[in-house]
DNA sequence: CTGAAAGCGCTTACAG
DNA sequence: CTGAAAGCGCTTACAG
């Protein structure tokens, strides 16, 4: 059995008030008792219990983060940071890996509440009915990261999609292409689905380039509905010159189907990516992605959520970080 | 405030005690009661203190997990198989990242005593001797997956990596290769750096090739490293025409060397790589690896927790799980 | 500076 | 079937 504070008082021959002033580094503690405490505590193992501790403090420490795909590059890069921002205020993190499944999230939301968690972190936007109610019925502070669902008037932590795959979709028509292929999310995602396509078509409209219904495709984000959309989009028989995905996951995946028809990148086809994942320098060729900073999203999502569990109540707007379009090797000018 | 069970009893006109025992489903209430609480749990939107439960239960439902890095395709992956099945068992996880710092660790490690975490998996093998000493001394399950650290006679989930390697190698020497490169990983390492050394030796031993040292490298399993000891292998003059890599992602970072000296894979030289994560059916060629059942390896992690959590003391030797060549594109014969 | 007592929000014998 | 009371392992006024 562990030790506990009862123990440790009757060890070293005080109260268990005074055990517990030097476990909370109170002054007011002679340095004598002080001493046989410590010492007592270092026999008997001590750890105090966090339960306990929690239950008086009304404070458990606890973050819960709602994870979409933990073995996703983009989202255990974002929790990573969150986790660096954590332990450094003395947060630990429940982590609720939900898989695309809806159930789950509610499962876990719970979980969430009956632990007591002091805040929650949510990194995805299918939100239906029943997780919108649940989450304005708690009182415990949300807070999302990299998406902003829809008729959520809860803080995000985002970056400008329409204006990222505006600016992506500039570029490449910059670079001279006139036939742009697009490779979207989920047209239920605002942010990810409606936000980047609406950026990819506006950049088209206003360069006056007309869109090509056949090479606009929509997927999951993941590798493998890259692969097969390109699939498709080539399968027309007359392909663009460049296409746009809007995951570095996607974008990988319409990668290598080029490389499996023996096409070339990007002579044949340039590709751009979106996200900034690790992936995008471990290809070949590197691909060109409109960044998001990821690792800064986590700490952000981290510093906002630690003040309103703070209190803090003058924060009501989302934070927008910067895009940024790192041009690596996937992409080629199509000028003289 | 969150309702307390106090509030529910008040709200329904029933004892505490009645409250508690519709929330715990225990039978013995009347019906018309059960109604009563079911119908004030409702609507104060009550949720029980898993806090106070666990203090009068003694049972926390939390699992430590110490990732070495959550970034990481082949751990998150791990990490992701653990959750499934500890929520499936009605586990929670408190995960801690600790980024290849000792330090951290140890803060952790006592964060999991203080949580009165149930059970503590470990994911690496870099283990001082405060640690060494921390583990033994308190009462809480420890179980290691995918690695064995030195003298620990706790239970590890893990393949046969000597084994593994020397059949890695023994493929590459059937395929009629005569010079085989390595690039390994830390030789303070018993898993991952001395044994799948030793089986690549020994391979080569037993088929009579001789080891060119210049061709041998040790790096830290990630991307970066693999690239780099590539370059130093290439700078010899006279590479080798295979190369086992004990990682996938060093394995990725070798072809990616290659692949900018202009160098054709497998034509040129052939791949191996180890570990079996999602990187293998990803890169170009798709890259030959000798995989660990890493899901598998997850599960099989927890369920054995699961086993020392709930007492059964017969447990006292590792798993061994099997490896399993997965042959692609990266590694060619050289017969005629 | 130190300790006895109440209380955090639950569950669990014990009695009825 | 139901409830009053004790107790889980701590912290925090309150007194001295």
């Amino acid at each position: 059995m562990q030790a506990k504070i009862k123990d440790v008082a009757k060890h070293a021959g005080v109260s268990v008030t005074t055990v517990s002033r030097v476990l909370n580094g109170e002054k007011y503690v002679k340095d004598d008792l002080k001493a046989k405490v410590n010492k007592a505590i270092e026999e008997l193992g001590y750890a105090p219990s966090h339960i306990a501790r929690s239950l008086v403090r009304k404070k458990t420490n606890l973050i819960g983060v709602i994870v979409p795909d933990l073995t996703s590059s983009f989202y255990s890069t974002i929790l990573s940071s969150i986790e660096e921002r954590a332990t450094a205020n003395d947060y630990n993190l429940l982590v609720c890996n939900i898989n695309e499944d809806i159930d789950k999230e509610l499962k876990y939301l719970n979980v969430c509440q009956e632990m007591r968690v002091e805040g929650i972190i949510i990194m995805h936007e299918k939100i239906n009915e029943q997780i919108r109610q649940f989450i304005h019925k708690i009182d415990i502070p949300v807070i999302f990261s990299s998406v902003k669902p829809m008729d959520q008037n809860l803080i995000s932590v985002i970056i400008d999609d329409y204006q990222a795959a505006y600016d992506a979709t500039k570029y490449l028509i910059e670079l001279g292409h006139e036939t742009i292929g697009f490779i979207g999310g989920d047209m239920r995602d605002i942010t990810s689905g409606q936000n980047r396509y609406s950026g990819y078509r506006n950049a088209m409209a206003d360069s006056g380039k007309k869109l090509v219904f056949e090479h606009i495709r929509f997927g999951d984000y993941k590798v493998k509905s890259g692969y097969d959309l390109m699939e498709e989009i080539l399968s027309t028989g007359n392909p663009p010159t460049a296409v746009f995905a809007v995951s570095d996951d996607m974008a990988v995946g319409a990668m290598n189907c080029l490389r499996d028809h023996h096409l070339n990148i990007p002579e044949d086809i340039s590709i751009m990516g979106f996200d900034g994942s690790q992936l995008t320098e471990l290809v070949r060729p590197m691909l060109t992605s409109m960044e998001q900073p990821i690792r800064q999203m986590g700490e952000v999502t981290m510093d906002v959520l630690l003040k309103l569990i703070a209190g803090e109540t003058d924060l009501a707007d989302d934070i927008v970080l910067e895009h940024n379009l790192a041009m690596r090797d996937s992409c080629m000018s199509k000028m003289e």
